[in-house]
DNA sequence: ACCTGAACACCGTTCAAGT
DNA sequence: ACCTGAACACCGTTCAAGT
């Protein structure tokens, strides 16, 4: 077979079965990818120009399917929403967070949520370099929750022995979903209370 | 060649090799981290049990490189402590982190880190599942600042138009190191600053 | 423009063979 | 016990050849 009238791949459905790749095992490869979507490996290069650019495209997809809005409200209410519009994202594709970690973000909807954060966040009244310092902040929260989703298990795998308290915060703990769930909201209220307070002690 | 007199490898000249390979090139593979130590690469398999091994080695390693010290003091000391320490070690690594998010904790010194946490929290007055959600909190925050670390320009690269907010926040920042250091230490003020709220409207 | 198959330079891991 | 070299099954990317 040589040049199909209609293109056998597109961006969409490639993305589409990367996405399905990362969801069942973790990874996806190029061989694997076009297995998937019955088309030859190298044939992939013809509308992508590499793995790179998969991941990227993957990061703008899950960003797009979790749509947020942010209308009146104050700059609390838009942070709360953005962040969790975030790591919904990423609940839904828990392990693709691990394989962007490596990666610049360039893709166009993840830099207006972020374009987003910065506008909120001078709305609350953060001025100079402490705009960015936020957004860092919320940024490091954010994506550690992501990770904390696709490794529910990472530090809390029982240790054997010799780390009570540990032992005992684990014991109190549901499934890991649960407490994925219960630490994220706990996480959020500990950012939006910090925000105020550095808030307040900085304007007066 | 066969087996010699004093063995060609030892663990900690094998992490050693491995950490410098990732600091230089932000990566390692076995034929590389082989022909560093000159040696073959099925011969460290003799030693280790593969990449993930040494991986983890390298995890204690720089944990262990970054020690810190509990004494007297506060809860709030005490927090700002390990989380000082963790996020100094991976300072000093930057393109450490990035390998180790896949990859579940196993490391003693890491877990001991973890249980001095838990000890603090329990101090602080946190009880039950909230012992856990700060914990993981606090996790997220750490990871997600090392992260920053080893792609300092992740977000910040200048988008070439449309995000006003964002480049303004650029403007007023400085170099990316200094950047960095003044995002964690805002964050740290947040995380800290949240926690106190938190405990406050917990405790009433 | 878009596909194919072959080729290249890389991986991590295993294993028989040596002493 | 510890090393070697060869082998295996994988990678991502390139490229000439086809239509």
């Amino acid at each position: 077979m040589a040049r199909p009238l209609v293109p056998l791949i597109s961006i969409d459905a490639l993305v589409t079965a990367a996405l399905e790749l990362v969801d069942e095992a973790g990874d996806f490869s190029l061989p694997k990818l076009a297995k998937r979507i019955g088309v030859s490996q190298s044939s992939i290069y013809n509308h992508v120009s590499g793995r790179e650019e998969i991941l990227e495209l993957m990061r703008g997809r899950i960003i797009s399917e979790s749509p947020y809005e942010i209308r009146g409200g104050d700059w609390e209410a838009a942070l709360r929403t953005i962040v969790r519009s975030y790591r919904d994202a990423f609940a839904r594709h828990p392990r693709l967070a691990p394989l962007l970690v490596l990666q610049t973000v360039q893709d166009h909807q993840v830099l207006a949520l972020y374009e987003n954060l910065a506008v909120a966040l001078e709305s609350a009244g953060f001025r100079g370099r402490d705009v960015l310092s936020a957004i860092s902040t919320i940024d490091s929260f954010a994506l550690g929750f992501a990770l904390d989703l696709a490794a529910p298990d990472v530090v809390w795998a029982p240790p054997s022995e010799g780390f009570p308290a540990l032992a005992s915060a684990l014991s109190n703990a549901g499934p890991a979903d649960e407490r994925g769930e219960a630490a994220f909201e706990f996480g959020l209220e500990i950012l939006i209370a910090g925000l105020h307070s550095l808030l307040r002690s900085t304007v007066l």
